[in-house]
DNA sequence: AAATACTATTTCGTATAGTATTTTCAATAT
DNA sequence: ATATTGAAAATACTATACGAAATAGTATTT
């Protein structure tokens, strides 16, 4: 009797990839090109990339065609890929008017259809919250907007159409307002003498006071669905993408008039 | 006198391609999907697709890439493409809410902010549809649902906001709505022997009726933009999306019975 | 200085080989 | 009969090398 070949070929059997190299090479690339690591409007070489990242052409090419279906990386044919630019101040604007009619409508329903399970996760997700306030530094903002991004993207699926989901996921406004944010600090530190200074304000602004005041708003919203007090939801949401977009605005115009 | 150089250097030189290939192989497995060539949950085989359309991997993958990020095809890791199933009933429902969403508002923002260029494109448009009338048989509804696709996605594009028209063109309605009319006759064909009468009943609902009223509805939203008259705009907009949710809904509720 | 020609780089697509995983299907056991 | 098992086949995935075609940059000529 033969010892099994296949065992001993591999002995440990290591347990089956659930995922595949080209979406980790995705989600790598959409890191990169949120956190300036890939610069808004450089280019994007795949030899280049597939080089850095160990891997061959192949996966990087399925990731950059996603990253393309999805906005965040622009193709022009025979020049290559490069990461698309930073918002202008009317694709701001346009995408927060946009999200003004999908996600008041969305937090309606979710009031309406919420279950114990939706007010557990929106219970957890407002606790992550807490402790993303806990952190300090430049991880603060970012542990923000993760939560920020969560917490929206929850009471989307909780509204339970799907159509409205996924519709708000693919604007990756989460992506494009942080990157907003880093544009703008780099800008500042690269900035004249009293950029220290300004940078200094910018983050106490920016980071403890509106995003204490964001997780106040979230609060308010996160209440309402859980009473499944719909009005309120809906009201609640849309003064925090307004109060959102007042917070953005400035990061946006500096941008832009840079 | 020399004869102008850049004339006699170039007209011989054929034009530089203006696609890649990718690009043209994903036009095409859309259309494959599009019209049932590839049916509703079918698996897709990269080798098989690849040398029926006589092309290596690389821009099939990539094809395909794209078109999961539409929502056009779902992947499996390690197992492969397939192309989405047909809309539920409640798909189909939250496709036309999210639509109710984003078009009512689309057509008023049209209305207001609409140029010669736009009221031009609109005419041209209504002609096409007129034309498209005059269409018999099958292609008559092909023809009526590309019209319809062009018509909202215009509108979309004249209210200004790039967003608003992101996510309209990326519902792909036209192509579910089409998926779903096409798999319900084929399911009539096959069924049982008054098939053909049913058929012959449900073409005249469907392709001259259904298709004549469709476009007396874009008529009047066509006549409120061009009028900038807003308030009509979207009130004829609400209108003709729920009356294209009544005329659609048969064939959503027929396929998911069966 | 401007147009042209040439070179280098890069993108794009092909071809192929090898590995990992799933699927198929028949033989075996329950 | 049903379920389990295990090899064989099919398929998905990744790597790699190469070549054609377009673009970008440089040098040369007029």
């Amino acid at each position: 009797m033969p010892i099994k070949k296949s065992a001993s070929a591999r002995p440990v059997k290591r347990t089956p990839r659930r995922s595949v190299l080209s979406d980790e090479i995705y989600e790598m690339i959409k890191r990169m090109i949120f956190d300036h690591e890939i610069a808004p409007g450089s280019r994007v070489n795949i030899d280049a990339l597939a080089v850095q990242l160990d891997v061959s052409q192949t996966p990087v090419r399925e990731a950059l065609a996603r990253l393309e279906s999805d906005g965040l990386i622009a193709k022009e044919p025979l020049k290559g890929y490069k990461a698309t630019d930073l918002l202008s101040l009317k694709e701001f604007n346009d995408l927060f008017q946009f999200r003004l009619l999908i996600e008041p409508w969305a937090a309606e329903q979710a009031a309406k259809l919420v279950d114990n399970t939706g007010k557990t996760a929106l219970k957890a997700e407002m606790q992550s919250a807490k402790t993303a306030l806990k952190i300090s530094g430049d991880d603060q903002f970012q542990a923000l907007t993760e939560h920020d991004a969560r917490f929206h993207a929850l009471i989307a699926s909780i509204s339970g159409n799907q159509s409205v989901a996924d519709s708000y996921e693919r604007t990756h406004c989460h992506l494009h307002l942080f990157r907003l944010f880093m544009a703008n600090k780099l800008h500042l530190i690269e900035g004249e003498s009293r950029a220290k200074f300004v940078q200094d304000l910018f983050d106490e602004y920016y980071q403890v006071g509106s995003g204490q005041l964001a997780i106040k708003e979230h609060d308010v919203i996160a209440k309402a669905i859980i009473d499944q007090n719909s009005k309120a939801a809906r009201t609640a949401m849309h003064a925090h993408i307004e109060s959102s977009l007042r917070r953005f605005a400035p990061a946006a115009q500096a941008i832009n008039k840079k």
